[in-house]
DNA sequence: AGGTTCGAGTTTTTT
DNA sequence: ACTCGAACCT
């Protein structure tokens, strides 16, 4: 699969391969190079620097993936660096994936595979998992996400006897997890806390801990935090990785919080071959422990790196281009880029005012159908774009009803659906027996007679007597609380649960080896076997809440998506060349830890052909021909949560920026005057950010008076477009009821509409459409 | 034991 | 408006 935005086949001359001859340190000017030659000076520097810390501020589409896999591919077929010296970590596993093809591309197929590309976490989970025994972590560890998480500090709560109402779980979990990034441990946190919330929390943090550990989980923070640790106390493992990683590429610097330094920082420590790409200007995980200054910073860290600014931009036009501009220059925190663009100039950027959320969607709606049907483009480029994942549903609502196909990126709601998370803390608890979290999930579920008084039996007996819940199960008649019927229940669940255990490989004792048949079992099958003896798949088939059997569906889907990460995990192995075919146990621990570790994005497929609709942070590092921005209000972009600090409020800038750079021709920012928040309709203020916008680059669209909500479509079909255009020739005065007088500037019709560019005397200059405005003519 | 109803909290963004 | 948990009912 080649690239279709890369103009020039993938240099057949290649590959050098790896037996080649001695390495060349440095590549000949004068000659032309299918790596090189279609690159500008900036990207032509970046990709040929081979060795010391490099630093590669790229503004948005300045080709920075492109010099990315050039500069691997350079330094592998070029300099002669074998491919398994290079790792490269991305933000997204979607973001690895393409880079790790797109590079593949470049090199041999063999050079290819050697390649590390992952992200930071999925790094941490392997080398976790590799190096499980020096930290003493148990190998089938869970990763709890955030609702896991959630269980855990609420837990934590009623442990200590603590108020929810004061401690929300969701805050006291995102003090832990920000004191984390910044590797403070429990006891460190407890010597910083002052006040009483903190003292609080430190108890907390303290707790939580515990139940972490005792159930053999970590979190996604921990998963950093449990290889700083490794590299602080195992500096023969530390070396060891540096010597295979000896060029270590970062993209998305600017997101990096201060774990992710260190374990960059530690990796390329020994042979500061260290290249970092990003801008500042779209760092927007600072509430997730981002630390900008890691990237504004390093040249301070690194006082001899080369810096690499990449300004020319090949994605949008030039007025789009310029509001983006025009917007982050209203920061302060930042490294400025002259961007620049060849591109042409594009047309205005409309500024819409609707109604209420729902003409808001309708109006993008018919906009796209617009597109569509008289421009020819493809649904699958176009995207729209919001700050809240709740905006989605009036234009999902919208969508679904014109017919037009959308997707979203929620790559994660899959896994969040009830039925799948049952399933999947079954194979958790499989995996790992003391997984309480997981293990209190499904121990009734679906119902089995085991009740939440012998629950809370059992809890009880595990805190007061410090042993794993889990054991429990194997000896019930320790709970003298319960009755007979429910101590049978419990044993019976027990057997069962150490029947999968074995099926899956994992004896309850190391010493058991694993019978023939069972090993020959595949992931698919024991996940099809767990999901009907566990009396999930019953349970979904008599749901009489759920007619259409979606929820069964949804298992099966499981098993589909067991079944093709067998396959591909597989494939991964046998390419490797590793002569090893795996267990069932190491497939499950696999799957789980993938499971773990998809993020919303990695689910968007640009070739479906649906209208894309994601949130901005999800939209990083992509672009589209056609992009609506909707909710641009005050109180949304900016989010009111931002308002009050000003470095918060530069980030809702960059936001606001990272969402506008994504578009390349069309790009519409939309607001309504009403926006109905949690059942109520409340009046909205547009966002701040518009008066950040040059004007000249704006156009200013008034559809208050449109009907967009299908009333008078039919209406508006049967009127003639040509014909009322004529009626109102450029320089015709006009009374709007709302803007007053004006003077017709443009006029064309469009479809079944006809746009008048009007320039009022008190209003200013809008475009309105005539069908709908209710103008009059003034002789 | 299991289902139902009622009230509270929810919505910022995510690996 | 919608989801989740706790109390309450069968």
């Amino acid at each position: 699969m080649i690239d279709p935005q890369t103009s020039h086949p993938p240099a057949p001359t290649e590959p050098t391969p790896l037996t080649g001859p001695t390495p060349r340190r440095s590549t000949r000017p004068g000659r032309a190079d299918p790596l090189l030659d279609d690159l500008t000076t900036p990207q032509r520097q970046a990709v040929t620097h081979v060795d010391g810390p490099l630093l590669v501020l790229a503004g948005p589409g300045s080709g920075k993936t492109r010099v990315i896999t050039r500069r691997v591919a350079h330094l592998v077929t070029r300099v002669g660096i074998p491919p398994w010296q290079v790792l490269a970590i991305t933000f997204t596993n979607k973001a690895a994936g393409e880079m790790h093809q797109r590079t593949a591309e470049l090199v041999s197929e063999r050079q290819g595979r050697a390649l590390s590309v992952c992200t930071f976490h999925s790094l941490c989970a392997r080398l976790l998992r590799q190096y499980a025994d020096r930290l003493g972590l148990p190998p089938g560890y869970s990763i709890y996400d955030t609702a896991d998480q959630k269980r855990a500090i609420k837990q934590a709560l009623s442990d200590l006897e603590i108020n929810t109402k004061n401690f929300p779980p969701g805050g006291v979990l995102s003090s832990i997890s920000n004191s984390k990034n910044e590797l403070i441990d429990a006891a460190a946190y407890q010597e910083l806390a002052g006040d009483f919330y903190s003292r609080t929390v430190a108890k907390i943090y303290a707790k939580y801990t515990q139940i972490l550990t005792r159930n053999h989980a970590l979190d996604f923070d921990d998963l950093l935090l449990k290889v700083v640790q490794l590299f602080r106390e195992h500096p023969d493992v530390l070396k060891q990785l540096q010597d295979r990683y000896q060029y270590v590429m970062i993209d998305e610097y600017q997101d990096t919080n201060h774990a992710q330094f260190m374990i960059a920082n530690a990796l390329a420590n020994r042979h500061k071959n260290f290249c970092a790409t990003g801008d500042p200007d779209q760092s927007i995980y600072g509430w997730r422990g981002a630390n900008i200054k890691n990237i504004l910073d390093f040249e301070a860290h690194y006082p001899n790196a080369t810096v690499v600014r990449l300004e020319q931009n090949y994605r949008s036009t030039k007025r789009i281009l310029a509001l983006a501009d025009n917007l982050i220059r209203n920061n302060s925190r930042r490294k400025h880029k002259d961007l620049w663009t060849d591109n042409p100039q594009g047309d205005r950027v409309q500024a819409v005012t609707t109604r209420d959320e729902r003409h808001e969607a309708n109006w993008v709606v018919d906009e796209f159908r617009r597109l569509h049907d008289q421009r020819g483009t493809a649904w699958g480029r176009m995207a729209v774009f919001y700050r809240i994942n709740s905006l989605s549903r009036v234009m999902e609502d919208a969508l679904r009803d014109a017919g037009i196909p959308y997707q979203i990126a929620r790559g994660t709601a899959f896994y969040e659906r009830a039925e799948i998370k049952n399933a999947v803390a079954y194979l958790r608890c499989v995996v790992n027996p003391a997984d309480e979290v997981s293990l209190l999930r499904i121990i009734n579920t679906p119902t089995r007679g085991i009740s939440d008084k012998t629950i809370k039996a059992m809890r009880a007996y595990s805190v007061a007597n410090n042993v794993p819940i889990d054991s429990l199960l194997g000896d019930p008649l320790k709970l003298t609380a319960i009755n007979s019927r429910a101590q049978t229940a419990l044993a019976k669940f027990g057997k069962r649960m150490d029947t999968w255990r074995h099926a899956a490989g994992f004896g309850e004792d190391e010493t058991v080896v694993v019978d023939e048949p069972v090993a020959a079992m595949s992931l698919r099958g024991f996940v099809e076997d767990l999901l009907r003896q566990s009396g999930l798949e019953d349970a979904c088939r008599n749901d009489k809440s759920d007619p259409d059997h979606e929820r069964l569906a949804n298992l099966g889907e499981l098993v589909s998506s067991a079944q093709q990460f067998e396959h591909d995990f597989e494939l991964e192995l046998e390419l490797d060349g590793t002569d090893h075919t795996p267990s069932l146990s190491e497939k499950l621990l696999a799957f789980l830890e993938r499971i773990s570790l998809v993020s919303d994005v990695d689910a968007v497929d640009p070739d479906q052909g649906a209208v894309t609709l994601m949130t901005l942070h999800a939209a990083k590092g992509l672009e589209y021909p056609v992009v609506a921005m909707i909710g641009v209000e005050d109180g949304l972009l900016p989010h009111e949560r931002a308002n009050a600090d000003k470095h918060e409020l530069e980030e809702e800038r960059r936001l606001c920026f990272v969402g506008v750079t994504r578009a390349m021709r069309k790009l519409y920012l939309t607001h309504a005057r009403y926006r109905t928040v949690f059942g109520q309709s409340n009046a909205t203020i547009p966002s701040r950010f518009f008066q950040e916008m040059p004007q000249d680059c704006l156009e200013e669209i008034d559809a208050l008076d449109d009907d967009t909500d299908g009333l008078a479509d039919s209406l508006s079909q049967r009127s003639l477009p040509g014909r009322e255009a004529a009626l109102y020739p450029p320089g015709t005065l006009v009374r709007h009821p709302q803007f007053g007088l004006g003077r017709v500037i443009e006029i064309h019709p469009t479809g079944s509409h006809t746009r008048a560019r009007i320039a009022f005397n008190t209003a200013g200059t809008k475009t309105l459409i005539l069908q709908y405005a209710r103008l009059e003519r003034i002789e």
